[in-house]
DNA sequence: GTGGTCTAGACCACC
DNA sequence: GTGGTCTAGACCACG
């Protein structure tokens, strides 16, 4: 599968297999109707307790995200990608606004923070997806 | 004082504390040589338990930022406001660095992105130090 | 495990724990890698209080000597055996120096100092580490 | 007077009163019926609290240095000249001792040692009282 | 199972 | 009065 896990980052590795199945899901990477990894093979593969994928399973059929067949496994939901689309954007832009609200209310002056910004950006846009 | 402290957030209280006074300091608004309210006093201005005070002063402490003065009480170092500054520059860099980062990766266009940012900095230059 | 703690004495309990860790480190006998026993183990081992130990490890972590890994329990760094050699020589060194000055400064010769050295380490060599 | 205090050291207050005072003696810089300031006057001189001074001074008394002329203050005894000098070279040497004992335990070479005291020696002769 | 946080309350040394 | 240490016991998130 396509997962990359980061064991030992501050965010919890459930978190992180619940935000990349639906990222997926937005992007059209993973369609209604498909069969996600069995807990199981996935938990082999990423060398990771089947408890933590799991509860990532629970949490994302808990989100209207997948639904659990009984025996057979979980699907992803055929009206899953508008509800990920829809938490993606305003996800990543809750994000921004914290980030700049941190730096305005850390002292940051607005023209400090333009700066940054955009020599991130310039960093930043070859490295994602070109 | 000037503390304000969300006992339900997911941020520990006594890092709530920490980070309070490292801006305070970075902003001036506690100077070097200046005492912390004792302990107990600020315990229970804000209904939290002594210890978890203490142990925000201690971190201070380590983080060189305040020191004990024996019997008397803690004080704010003078080196510390240049210490704060720095910190308080890289923490909030970033924290933009991060948002940017997972709105490329979220799939946000670049030309979202400069939009998204342009609005946040009209929306917030009001609220923020008027 | 291999700690002994003097409940009694002057230095704190955790702060014995972490300079015992930390010579640890620097003397090879925890290396890179290895996990710390668990806080509940340790503190029914040595019969102190689970959160006296983990003021302990917290110290270290701070210290950067050793990092949690979340759910499994704290691990020694790979790069701590650098930082704890450094740090033990500093420590020692110190303690000689301050020592000297205070004989000094208390009257005693340069030649009654150096009798003194010389059969301590006589004295001492056969304890140390035969 | 001739104290000089570190308010803000590892070493209480009133611990260094009483050790310079014990020195003095053993020096023969205050002798025998000689008085000693005024709590009230030495508090003022070292801008330290009353409270500290008495505190040396009765542990000065315990230790029969000192003692206590009603309504007149207090005077170094005939026979404290002995009690000090005695004090004060098993105090050096235990100090000596200990420094020794930590770097050795702390995995320090006998030759490594022996090189850091022959440097400490050569950079303090100078310093300390010629 | 692991560590992390918080509370309540005790005792200590220092000023 | 001050901070510092320790205990006992609770609850939480994570694996």
């Amino acid at each position: 599968m396509f997962f990359s896990i980061d064991a030992d980052g501050d965010i919890p590795i459930y978190e992180q297999l619940v935000r990349q199945v639906k990222l997926a899901v937005a992007d059209g990477i993973l369609v209604g109707g498909q069969m996600l990894p069995s807990v199981r093979q996935l938990a082999s593969e990423l060398a990771i307790n089947s408890n933590t994928i799991a509860r990532a399973y629970q949490e994302l059929q808990a989100d209207h995200v997948v639904e659990s067949l009984r025996g057979r496994g979980m699907v992803v939901r055929r009206d899953a990608v508008k509800r990920c689309t829809k938490a993606r954007n305003s996800l990543v832009a809750d994000g921004v606004r914290r980030a700049l609200a941190d730096a305005i209310s850390g002292g940051m002056s607005i023209d400090e923070l333009r700066e940054l910004f955009e020599a991130e950006l310039v960093r930043q846009s070859g490295n994602g997806k070109p």
